[in-house]
DNA sequence: AACCGTCCCAACCGCCTCGGA
DNA sequence: CTCCGAGGCGGTTGGGACGGT
């Protein structure tokens, strides 16, 4: 039995979220800032429990989160990553500061997982270098062991870093999280954010327009568009036909410009904006040293393919290793 | 066109940690 | 010091999308 669920409450609603709750939930935190979720709902009149709101935030919602289409380099540094610290997921999104733990969660258990698998049964990879991932069997042991205990030193550096809450460097952009600026702070910057649900709008018109090219990444859950009776106040748009309006009426509500370009392209840059949000939850330190060195680490052909499956299949028996050999590491 | 199986991902669940009272 | 609640995290799942027959 355990404890009943946060959620348990009734009136409280489950399910994918409308676009009227993400703008309620955005307007929200554009005004208080993200943190104290337990008074979102009641603050924003959301039927929502405040985790699932926190979560929508920070999976969905947060700006200067990029999703779907993995590059090649993030798909290597999660392989790596994972290799590296085990499915502590949101360590392993530290490092990719535009992806959430969720997504790289999902995306090492639908596609990595089975990537792995392929390359380590024998056939042939799908992009990845097989020459490579042999000759890194012929890695010694001993000298990836020893690498690795370095890279994890690093890691680890860098992780305490980024985990000591505020960096001077950081005053500009910080939006901590757990702690939102006091309130004499000015209003948040917004842009990013409301890129993000822009996004969501576009999918959820699309959508609900005669079907053009769909993209799934950016497109609603389909309660999106059939559960929502709420009358929600002021942003509350009908669904049917003026999806434009929604769109508009968003877009003079955060004054943000253009989001036509900001599909799920990986190698587009984050917008300003986006970048300026980066220290919210996710240090980026991928600006900072230790990441270059891990990357350049892990990204050299030799030590990199060596981790690959070298990790994966001493991955049990380096984490031993690590906690047991070395207590002071984390 | 309809059905069925598989894939994928957003969201939920439950445990753990941490900080405040 | 203990208790309790909020937030964080990883595992899991429900259901829509998609592809094959």
């Amino acid at each position: 039995m355990g404890r009943p669920p946060c959620c348990d409450k009734i009136g409280v609603k489950k399910g994918p979220w409308t676009p009227e709750e993400d703008i309620l939930l955005v307007t929200y935190i554009q005004e208080h800032g993200p943190g104290n979720w337990r008074a979102v709902p009641t603050s924003t009149g959301l039927l929502r429990c405040s985790k699932s709101c926190r979560l929508r935030w920070t999976n969905y919602l947060r700006p200067g989160i990029k999703r779907g289409n993995f590059t090649d380099h993030e798909e290597k540094m999660i392989i790596h990553l994972q290799a590296l610290l085990g499915n502590r997921w949101a360590a392993i999104a530290s490092y990719l500061p535009q992806r959430t733990d969720n997504d790289i969660k999902n995306y090492w258990n639908t596609h990595l997982k089975k990537k792995l698998k392929k390359l380590q049964s024998g056939s042939e990879g799908e992009g990845y270098n097989r020459d490579a991932i042999l000759s890194s069997q012929a890695t010694s042991r001993g000298q990836w062991e020893k690498r690795l205990q370095t890279d994890i030193h690093m890691a680890k550096q860098a992780l305490c870093e980024a985990l000591s809450i505020e960096k001077p460097e950081a005053t500009t952009s910080t939006i901590c999280e757990t702690k939102p600026k006091p309130t004499t702070t000015q209003p948040y910057t917004y842009a990013s954010s409301t890129e993000n649900i822009a996004r969501l709008l576009q999918g959820f018109m699309r959508k609900n327009s005669p079907k053009p090219t769909t993209n799934k990444h950016n497109s609603l859950s389909s309660a999106a568009s059939s559960e929502v009776t709420s009358t929600t106040p002021s942003t509350t748009a009908p669904h049917s036909n003026n999806g434009i309006d929604l769109s508009e009426a968003f877009e003079s509500l955060f004054g943000f410009e253009s989001f036509e370009s900001s599909n799920s392209d990986s190698s587009q840059p984050m917008s300003p904006d986006a970048s300026l949000f980066q220290g919210e939850s996710k240090p980026d330190i991928s600006a900072q040293l230790p990441l270059s060195l891990l990357e350049k680490w892990l990204f050299d052909e030799g030590g990199c393919a060596g981790a690959v499956s070298a990790a994966a299949q001493e991955h049990a028996d380096l984490a031993d290793m690590t906690l047991d050999e070395n207590p002071d590491l984390f």
